[in-house]
DNA sequence: TCGTTTGCCTAGGAGAGCTAGGCTACTACC
DNA sequence: GGTAGTAGCCTAGCTCTCCTAGGCAAACGA
């Protein structure tokens, strides 16, 4: 290989480009030799930058972690109620969407310290402040954060999967209703 | 080698075997080589019973669907309304819990033909069977269909994958909650 | 200008997926 | 009971991935 000039690798630039290679392909296929051809560089190179291949995908994780904790935030701004939860939804399926491999990404179970350190702890403060507009109390409002952060997942989840190819019945519809349904019940809340 | 008789491999055995594996190290982990060593066979051999390595995974996930299939379905037996929702999703919980390699297996997205002629659509037909104590029409089921198994699934993933982790409240609890939400909202699923 | 660090390299080993081709033991049939 | 066919396993060997060790040269700071 004639290298006039070096490839200008970086930790972030890896990340990135190891991101968008799992939106095209599946994080299950972001492989360190095949990141290694895109920048024009052999595979052993790569270990000066990321520990592992496992580092790398924790890598995709935390960069669409704080990806989606922007878009989310954005989408947020101004907003309140109803209003607010569709917005957060919204951003969230689009991104989810749009970024199958990151999203994906997102799923890996990241050891408590990253996590901690992660742009989780913001997806948590703005589910929490979602539900401001509902007036919970704990322990209500945990569930609510759970039960709603699952309607979310597990919809874009099975959506991806394509766990609701059997019926023709549109998914942005199902969508639309779902988020009907969850602010009604979050609306009224059932008491034990 | 020294082989007296014959391993006595055969494909469900193989599956089995698989299944079991996927649950004690995770699906991603179930190797064709591990698997080979479990029959004390070379990994040559297995291609005899099995066309490649995702043809295994996909024959641990239609292994995984017919037993959730059938746990589903007893559970199920002889209850109806709020009663036969709770039977029907603790009864996913469980299975998931004590067989997370299955579970995860059952998220590959298998190709249409054979979701068709997977226990699949025995869920789908379960699900709908519940829905009957909601009295509801088209297209209101569909999608109340689809919210149930996102919050299902949802919760289920984000609980296996620690997304719960952070907060103290006991998901046993959030799960009895969120199946009192889902009963409600299902008891008076918002007109569009 | 001269280390020192940085960024890449080659070489190579372990293990996974898979194919090709061969040997053996069981089965069925005449 | 001999023999043909096939089922079930083998070895050999290819490619690919992950990762380590050790080397060399460009860029940079003093």
């Amino acid at each position: 290989m004639w290298c006039v000039a070096r490839a200008g690798v970086t930790a972030e630039r890896l990340a990135l480009a190891a991101a968008d290679l799992a939106d095209e392909v599946g994080v299950e296929n972001v492989t360190v030799a095949a990141l290694a051809r895109h920048f024009g560089v052999k595979d052993a190179s790569l270990y000066f930058h990321i520990r592992s291949a496992h580092d790398l995908r924790v890598r995709i994780a935390l960069l669409a972690l704080a990806e989606l904790a922007d878009r989310v935030a954005d989408a947020l701004a101004g907003r309140a109620g109803k209003d607010a939860l569709v917005a957060f939804a919204n951003a969230y399926r689009d991104y989810a969407t749009r970024h199958p491999g990151r999203y994906a990404a997102m799923q890996i179970d990241l050891d408590p310290e990253t996590a901690a350190a992660s742009a989780g702890v913001r997806h948590a403060e703005m589910t929490r402040a979602i539900l401001r507009g509902y007036r919970l109390s704990e322990p209500d409002q945990t569930d609510a954060v759970r039960m709603m952060h699952s309607t979310f997942h597990g919809f874009v989840s099975l959506e991806r999967t394509g766990g609701f190819r059997h019926t023709p019945r549109s998914t942005d519809e199902s969508w639309a209703r779902a988020l009907d349904a969850l602010d009604a019940v979050l609306s009224n809340w059932p008491r034990g």
